[in-house]
This record gives C-alpha cells, sequence and structure tokens, in this order.
DNA sequence: ATGTCGGTGTCTCACCGA
C-alpha cells in the first residue's frame, strides 16, 4: 500500500496539479493538508472521479485536511485532535482505512517566534504527544502523517544556522517530535533513507526550488504494530517544479500488506 | 528586511498567513 501527504496550499487553487499527481502516482491513501477551503467548497466530485473516497475537515480561508483512499472508503474515527487548544482550526482528521489508523495532521506554522502563535504550535504539539501515546498503547497498526512544520534535525535544512530561531525548527519544537519518537514512532522517511538530504518543502522566495534550498518538514511516523511493514519511501519532488504548484512536495512510502 | 503564493474583503488592490 502506497500512502501519502501532500501539503496543497489551496486544494481549488492547485486541484489540476493534484489530479495529475494521484493520475501519475497512484497513490492508495493519501492526506491533504491546507484544503483553504471550508467544507461545502471541497472538490469532491472531482476528487471522486479521480477514483478516490474522501473525508475532510475544511474551514474559511486557512488550514483544513483530507483523506484520501481507493482501496475503501476511509471510516472516520476522529475530527479534531482530543483536547485541542483551539477547535476552530481545523488540523486533524483521523481514519481506520485498509487495516491501517490514519492521523492525518497540520501542525501550526508558529511563527514569529516568541509570541502567540509559538505557544499555541507548543500547546498544539503536546496535545499531539499525548494523542500518539493513546494511539500508541491502542497497539493498533497506526500512522501520523501530514505537514508537522519541524525540521527534526540539521540534516533536515539546507542552511541549519539561518533558521535557528525559526519556529519550524526552534529547540522545543525539536524537542517535541523527537518526544513523539520516544513513544517508538518510527520517521519512515529517515528509517528508508537514514543520511540522506531529503526535502519536502521549498520556499517560494529567491527560487528556492532552483537552488534546492528546501526543508523536510513533511513526515511519516508509524507506530511499532506498522513499523515492520515499511518497504520504502520517497518525495515526488518534482511535482514542485511544475505550473501553479504548492511550495511543498507529495511525500510518499510504501508498506507492504498486513 | 526581503521574496511569492492562495484566499478573502476592504474587492481589479491590500491585507493575512505561510
Amino acid at each position: 500500500m502506497k500512502l501519502a501527504t501532500y501539503n496543497v496550499n489551496g486544494i481549488n487553487g492547485r486541484l489540476p496539479v493534484l489530479l495529475r499527481w494521484l493520475a501519475e502516482a497512484r497513490p492508495d491513501v493519501v492526506a491533504l493538508q491546507e484544503l483553504k477551503a471550508p467544507d461545502e467548497k471541497f472538490p469532491a466530485a472531482a476528487i471522486r472521479e479521480a477514483g478516490y473516497e474522501a473525508i475532510w475537515h475544511g474551514q474559511k480561508s486557512w488550514n483544513g485536511v483530507a483523506l484520501l483512499s481507493r482501496v475503501g472508503a476511509p471510516v472516520e474515527t476522529r475530527r479534531g485532535l482530543p483536547g485541542d487548544p483551539d477547535p476552530s482550526q481545523s488540523r486533524y482528521i483521523e481514519a481506520a482505512v485498509a487495516g491501517v489508523l490514519v492521523g492525518a495532521l497540520y501542525l501550526p506554522n508558529g511563527n514569529p517566534r516568541p509570541g502567540p502563535k509559538f505557544d499555541h504550535k507548543l500547546a498544539w504539539f503536546d496535545t499531539l504527544i499525548a494523542h500518539g501515546a493513546t494511539l500508541i498503547e491502542s497497539g493498533l497498526p497506526a500512522a501520523l502523517i501530514g505537514d508537522f512544520n519541524v525540521m527534526p534535525t540539521e540534516r533536515d535544512v539546507y542552511k541549519p544556522e539561518r533558521w535557528t530561531k525559526d519556529a519550524l525548527f526552534a529547540p522545543e519544537v525539536r524537542e517535541r517530535y523527537a518526544a513523539l519518537l520516544a513513544q517508538g514512532w518510527t520517521d519512515a522517511m529517515r528509517a528508508r533513507h537514514p543520511d540522506a538530504m531529503i526535502y519536502t518543502f521549498w520556499d517560494y522566495f529567491r527560487n528556492a526550488y532552483e537552488r534546492d534550498a528546501g526543508l523536510r518538514i513533511d513526515h511519516l511516523l508509524l507506530s511499532p504494530a506498522l513499523a515492520g511493514r515499511l518497504r520504502g519511501a520517497g518525495v515526488n519532488r518534482e511535482v514542485r517544479g511544475w505550473d501553479k504548484s504548492s511550495d511543498h512536495a507529495p511525500t510518499w512510502i510504501e508498506l507492504a500488506d498486513g
């Protein structure tokens, strides 16, 4: 099963890019972030015509997450993170799909730091850590996937020294990502490619993609009950070069049958 | 400080958030 995450940065503005990628890559299950659309403006018909059943949790203007599947309808288990510090922001949706419990998330950006947005990021992350523990304790094959808005290590940033004060690379945030892994979650990309330079995001500014000035901020974490099925991982980085692309590239893993 | 996007309202430009 191919499981992917993709921050689309506006699902309606990027719909041709999304549909082209779905047709070419044929992922089985996909988490989407930054829909930037209210529920009634989710392009459900186009997604269905592409062969995917979907659930979504949108909001006007910002945020918004969805889960797509072409291997059986996602059975929604949660909408919103339990104990979310600001439930008005649509950042989490969870479903059982193809025998895996998939939590699809869009962690707050948190800039500027310091400030209330950074505090919110830390609070949201703490809430995710609490929920992550319950998922691990369940013993189910589970995945937490999405835009975590954190580069876990220096290897995940094209120029680490320039990012030390940024909310995406702050020690408090990287510590929380490490705390999540310490629960038993496996960073699938790093498990498959321990030393490679891998990015999932390139800024729109200053020709970042052409210069390969990227960041690795989109992650797929696997519970102990699922990690043994990991067979491959990669980034469809060419998608970032397409016309009208998101600033993120689709990021995927391959799982053996359970 | 800067740069470039989509979405939205203040609505053919200016703003926010990223």
